[in-house]
Order: structure tokens, then sequence, then C-alpha cells
DNA sequence: TTTCGCGCTGCAATCGATTGCTGAAGGTCA
DNA sequence: TGACCTTCAGCAATCGATTGCAGCGCGAAA
């Protein structure tokens, strides 16, 4: 199968030559050499503007692009840039998690705008292989990975020598690569801070704490009960998936029951937690307060509307894409740190 | 810039040779030539196992990987799939919009469980050209359209000489490409009948019915209208953006205060309608009826959770892959209707 | 009129993998 | 021992665009 089902068979109606297929054929139309049609159409090197503005007349007359991929394998260059998301904790894990999504959108807003393309990978890490198969195969000029997942050593070792690579996700202390993330101890503080600030004692963090992003939080959460005499928090490592998270959480509750504050170490979690309660007639935020992380725009749509540590999440999709393309044009960049920022809706304080 | 950065000068530690750049550096190293490394590599042609698995284990000991770029020069074929959002409507609307990101996710699923790769494009057709160019450059070796907007000409004029081609969206009657949907007009009516048959008379359906899938769902709710004496109907062609939904829709309501039913276009749009309502304190359900389209995951989230018409799009996603990839092995394939199904929760019926 | 210079264009190599065809090596059979 | 077949590996062309270098032609200066 030389040619792709599909191809350039079609020609407009009433086109004067066959539709070309190739730099080549337009070249024999507009009698010049291949080079010359190259230099028209990208605008590169000594060209007249006579036959530049005559070949892409042509080129766009007979409806002709050059072929990407021909121009890659040549220029090293691939206009393209890869977003991956490893799943090392849930296999199971739907890349249609709202925060993830919601991060994703930005991000593609962003490379649209730079007139490039992103190729998304989901890779589940089974073997330590799965990123510089990503890499080594030269189909992006860079790659955003979301999350580290436990997979840090991974990417520091990809990242020796490759070196066009942003992540999303916690600022651990021996990576050598480029991160953008939120002050993750700082938020977990400050929604701990603010449950404690409103009188409750008896406070349980939800999230699994093997995620780096969500170990950190735990910290913060810490650091700010140490601060409060009289103040126990427990730790439930709940799952990212839904369904088990639900089991997790109702099994939890259902002990609980002098439980007063919630820390969810997401907004989706925090939802989960919500509706626990709910279904068990706890007061919300009556009888118990509850506080999420992220500030997704679901956070706004619940009822009560749902405390959260916002994070910033254009301001982090544009950083990362920032980063990136100052690492493809050969820049030294440094990691970049958000401020989260507490956002106080129903789900601690009533109206 | 002939090696774009990174390139593959690291090695593994203790590597016995340089890490090699192509396929011709492993044939030298191998001591065969670059037709048999392709061969073994490939598992193609005829090629003795001993030399195989010699070559094959010296690439996995190097760390080598071919280049794709190369391999779809010559081959034609790329292993990646185009994922494409046309934004006829709304220049500003979001790629982060709920439902889209869902039906992405689910595509993103199953494009992965067969090995290719996920190419994602927002694109906003400001002049006819957007889908061919698309097409042309030869990234993909098939692509997937979000939702017709306003666009089936072109996508007609495309598909005429562009086989693999899917389309998600309503079933128009001059298409000449496949397309995957639901039964938008049965899905209308459906949601209309249950308004209707909870006693509510004053209805108004909130949706933009320039958008296809729209205009069927909305001719769905007359055609509903028409069985039931005494009941009328209004229709808001709200924006798809939400700030912009927000501000039609309390315009609206402020001026309704019969209404006792609204059927909305999207479970976004729906939601929005039930915030605007709850603001101005109109119960939902006791004096407002409300029920959305899609049934996302929000649907169930809310307060009072929203009744809605399901599009099964994790169904919806199997099919378009589905027919996509045998489009692309060349067969014949039709166009799939999906059977929307109808669910009440509280936002319809109290409790 | 000759020479030099400059602006364009073409030639041909190149990116890296694939694959049809050729032919060498080794085995089989008469 | 010789003819013939099978198996496997190499040669070289190919995919389509890019780009360093060579060279042509024309105008200007001497």
């Amino acid at each position: 199968m030389p040619k792709s089902a599909g191809g350039k068979s079609g020609a407009k109606t009433g086109a004067r030559a066959a539709r070309p297929n190739n730099i080549q054929d337009l070249a024999r139309i507009a009698g010049v050499s291949a080079a010359t049609v190259s230099r028209a159409l990208a605008g590169t090197g000594n060209i007249s503007a006579t036959t530049r503005e005559r070949i892409r007349a042509l080129a766009s007359e007979l409806d002709f692009r050059p072929s990407n991929m021909a121009r890659s394998l040549r220029t090293g260059r691939t206009g393209t840039v890869g977003v991956i998301v490893p799943l090392g904790h849930e296999k199971s894990q739907h890349i249609s998690d709202p925060f993830f999504m919601t991060l994703l959108g930005y991000i593609a807003d962003r490379i649209a705008d730079r007139g490039y393309d992103l190729l998304l990978s989901k890779v589940v890490p089974h073997d330590p292989e799965w990123l510089s198969r990503q890499v080594d195969t030269g189909r992006v000029d860079g790659m955003i990975i979301i999350g580290q997942s436990n997979q840090s050593d991974v990417i520091n070792s990809v990242a020796r020598f490759y070196n066009p690579l942003v992540v999303w996700g916690a600022a651990l202390p021996d990576q050598i690569y480029c991160s953008v993330g939120s002050d993750n101890r700082l938020g977990g503080k400050l929604a701990t801070e603010h449950l404690l600030s409103l009188g409750c004692r008896k406070l349980a963090f939800f999230g699994d704490p093997s995620v780096p992003e969500v170990e950190q939080r735990l910290n913060g959460f810490r650091d700010a009960l140490r601060g409060v005499e009289g103040a126990v928090g427990a730790t439930l490592p709940v799952h990212f998936t839904p369904e088990q998270a639900l089991e997790d959480i109702a099994g939890f509750l259902d002990l609980a029951d002098k439980l007063d504050g919630i820390f969810a170490t997401s907004d989706t979690i925090a939802i989960t937690a919500l509706q626990a309660l709910l279904d068990r007639r706890r007061a919300v935020p009556q009888d118990v307060k509850i506080i999420g992380f992220d500030d997704l725009d679901l956070a706004r749509r619940t009822v009560p509307a749902l405390s959260s540590v916002r994070q910033d999440l254009e301001a982090g999709a544009e950083a990362l894409v920032d980063i990136l393309f100052r690492k493809i044009a050969g820049e030294e960049v440094e990691s970049v740190m958000l401020q989260p920022q507490l956002v106080v809706r129903g789900s601690t304080v009533s109206d």
C-alpha cells in the first residue's frame, strides 16, 4: 500500500493541471525546480519576489500543501508537542478525569496559539521504557508530562539526555527536570487552617499520599494541625477513581462519627465525600465542613458549593507551554511554582 | 539545526557501543545491512530467526528505536489518528468544554487500545480550507471530527476524496460521510414528553438551533408539544459559553414568570439554568422542572441532581474509532445512530 | 568590449527506514 | 558429481522536502 487510502487524487473542478502529489509535480507544472518551489512555499533563502508569488498562487490554486512528514524528516522539527499522562497509580484511571481534562484543554489552547499540534498519549507505565519510547521515535519537538505519578526516577533518567521536557506536578528535591505546579504544602496548610479557624478539631485528610503532590498536601495538613492544641487528623488514602473512592469514603464515614472537617486532595474526591455525607444525613457545613483542592469548574456547581484551594490551571498551562518552547529554543529555564489560593464557599461557611 | 535538541547522545552506563542514531549505525554494529535490521525489528520479510533475535536483543540493549518519521514517509502510514474540533459557532468556545472532554477521553482510550496516537487539533474554521489543511499534510491515517458545527459542506467536499473520516454529530440528509450520533429528535421528544407528562405546559427550549444537533432536538421538542393541547413552547438560542449562557438565561427568566418546564440542549446549559433559577428562588422541581441532554458526570452531581437525556458517549467513542479503523482498512461502513435514553432525577421529580 | 559582482535558480546530497529484486550459500536428489 | 531449489541477506531505489554549493545571466564599472 504505497499511497495511503485517500491520497490526493481528487481535484477541484476546472483545475488546470492534475493535482500535484508532491513538490516535484508542482515544480514541473511551474517550470522550475523542486528547490525553487520549496523556497517559494517556505519563504526562505534567496528567491525573487516574482517567482515566489507565482508559485504560491499556483500552489493555492491547485490546492497543494507539502508533506509534513518529509519536511520533518529532513529538518528534524515536527511542529508537534507531546502531552503524556502516566497513569501509574490507577491502572483503570481514565483519561477523562475532570482535572486532567481541564488542564489539557488549557494546554491545547496554548499550543494551538503557537501553531503547533498536540500529540496525546496515555500510558500505563508498566515498564521503565514508557517515556523513552515516546521520546525516541522523534514525532514530537518536546513533551509535557502531566503528573509524575511515581515515575520521577524514570523521568529523571530521560531528562538527562532529553531536554525539551516539562512536568506538571510536585517540585521534588532530586528532580533534574523542569516542573510547574502549585505550592502544595502551602495549599494543604491553607485549607487546614481554614477548617481549624472555623472550629473544626477532628479532621480527616482524603487522598493517597504515595502520589507526590498529595504527600506534600498532607504535609501542609500536618503543619497546620501541629499549631493547634487538641486538633487531631486522620489520613484516608482514597483512590482516584470515583467508584473506588466512594467505597473507601463511605466505609470511613460510617466509623468516624466525631468527624467535623474534611480536607480532600481533589475536588473530585471532595464531591464524592460531599455526596456520601449528604446520603448519611450529615449536614454540610453545619455538622461537617469540607474543602477540596483544584477549584475546578465543578466546585462552583455543587450544592452547597465547594470550598477549595485554587490552582490556577490556566496560568499553569501557560507556564508549561512557555517553558517548553523556551527549552526547544535552547534557553535555560527554571521551574515555576504557583501560589495556591483559598476559595471559601458554602461547604465550609454557610451563606 | 540538523539534529533537534536532545538527540540521542546519551547512553546507558556500560553500553558496549555508542548509542546508534539510526538503523544504519545499528547495522554496522551488528555486522549486517540496514535492510536486515529493518526486517528484524519489523518482523517482516525473510529473515532467519537467529539473526532476528540477535538484532532485536542488540537494539534493546543499546536502547535503539527506529524513527517513526522515516517509516511514515516511506510507508505512508503514520500510526496516528487526528481528532479535530471545529469551533464554528463560538469563537471563544473552549476546548475544555466538559462534553467535548468526556467524549475525547473515551476516544483517546479507544485509540490507545489500538496502539495509535492521537493528534488533537482545535480549529476555528474561518476559511473553507481548515479541513483539507489538516488532511493533506499527511500526518494522520484518519480523522475524527467532533461536531459538524455549521461546516457540513466543507466536510462533504473533503469527504469526496478523503475517505478515512468519521464525524460525531447529527445525521444530516445530504451528508456523504459517516457519522455517529444520537437520535437527537427522539431524544428531544423523550425529554419534552417527560416534562409534559409531569404536567408542565409552559415550556422553554434552551439551545442554539443553528447547530445541527440542536435543531434536531428542537424538532423533537416541537413534535412532543404538538401532541398536547394547551402546551406552549418558547425557544431561547443560548450560547455555548457559560458566561454568555448565564446572561441569556437570566434575562429570559426574569421575563418568563409563567415558565414551568425547561429542556436544555446540554447539561452545561441546564446547570447554568438551574443556578439561575435557584438564584431567583424558584424551586426546582416544584416551580420549574428542568431536564438536560448528554447525561454527563456533572448531571449526577448537582443538587437537585439533573434529569437528562443520556447519550452513551462511551459507545459512541467506540463506534467512531471502530468505523474509522474499518475505513482505514478499506471497508465500506455505515453511519451509526445511538438510542438516547431518558434519565430521571431530582430536577424533574422530587425524591 | 571585457571583467567583476550579485542575485537567482538548479543540482544533488541528505534525512532514516522500507522493500523488490538479485544472488550467494547450502541442501537435496538423481 | 552436477543440476536445481530454497533460504536468507544485501544492493539500491524510493518516500518528499530541504539546503549547501555551483553556476548562469545580466548589469555595471573600467
